[in-house]
DNA sequence: TTCCATGCAAACACTTTGCACCGTG
DNA sequence: CACGGTGCAAAGTGTTTGCATGGAA
């Protein structure tokens, strides 16, 4: 898995550096996460990492479509790795619980947006904030 | 409108002054815009606002439900007015445009989220990147 | 041996906050 | 005349960049 990562970035002229491989490994192991939290993750193998590298290989590997980012709250924009089929995601306001969803919830939706609007939505960005039902009974 | 506005405002402890007329006002008349951009609009009436001042009284607007923001781009917020009826935006990446679309277009997506996840989204807050139509030919 | 990648520190963009003064209600 | 609002400047966050050095291909 990482080494079709690896070729897949040196194919591109990019070369495959511990570091990136590192980040890689964190963006996959936490899911979600922000660039801090993935610094973070990746201090716990080897503190040679260091803020700067995160945000640049964050934008090579989004670039390389290896891994994608969405926003949670307003401030803090999380990334997560592109592995199995695209999705997007429900958050809850309320306990900032993330649901990831599959495609087919949206198709539909979609479609009409194309056909109404001409407008192609970016799936896998989509984010789409709102309340959950513990939350929902909580606030009751 | 204002004097609705400037009740409700009043009604909930907090005051009418004349910066917060002028930024509610600026709100209303450029339809998206970033607490810069409001600035700026103020400035053409009167140089006697700060960029705080806009800042804590979006906070405010926003609480009492007079305005709302979202995000264009990974950067901006960009505020708009609660005026007429909910709506959500597509957003293009190419262009930047920005298409506001009536709750018609979602309320089926918007039932099945609840339906399958016991999710209800916040459709004013929905933001939807995608491309459209003009940039996908410009892109081919 | 060539460039891409990295660390470090400084620069940036955006937002928030402390404090003294002002003005609405 | 009490208390919320404002301006100003300073401090926070989160992110980006310039530059010299390091290392993958």
């Amino acid at each position: 898995m990482s080494d079709d990562f690896a070729e897949r970035i040196r194919s591109s002229g990019k070369r495959m550096t511990p570091q990136r491989e590192l980040i890689l490994r964190a963006v996959d192991t936490l899911g979600h996460a922000t660039p801090e939290q993935l610094l973070a993750e990746v201090h716990k193998q080897s503190s040679a990492v260091n803020l700067s590298t995160v945000y640049r290989n964050l934008e090579v590997l989004e670039e390389l479509g290896l891994v994608r980012h969405m926003h949670l709250g307003d401030r803090a924009p999380t990334y997560h790795s592109v592995g199995g089929p695209e999705h997007f995601h429900l958050i809850c306001r309320g306990c900032e619980k993330v649901i990831s969803v599959g495609p087919e919830a949206v198709e539909q939706f979609a479609a009409r947006l194309q056909a109404d609007f001409d407008f192609v939505p970016d799936i896998g960005h989509l984010t789409v904030f709102g309340s959950c039902a513990d939350c929902r009974d909580a606030a009751t």
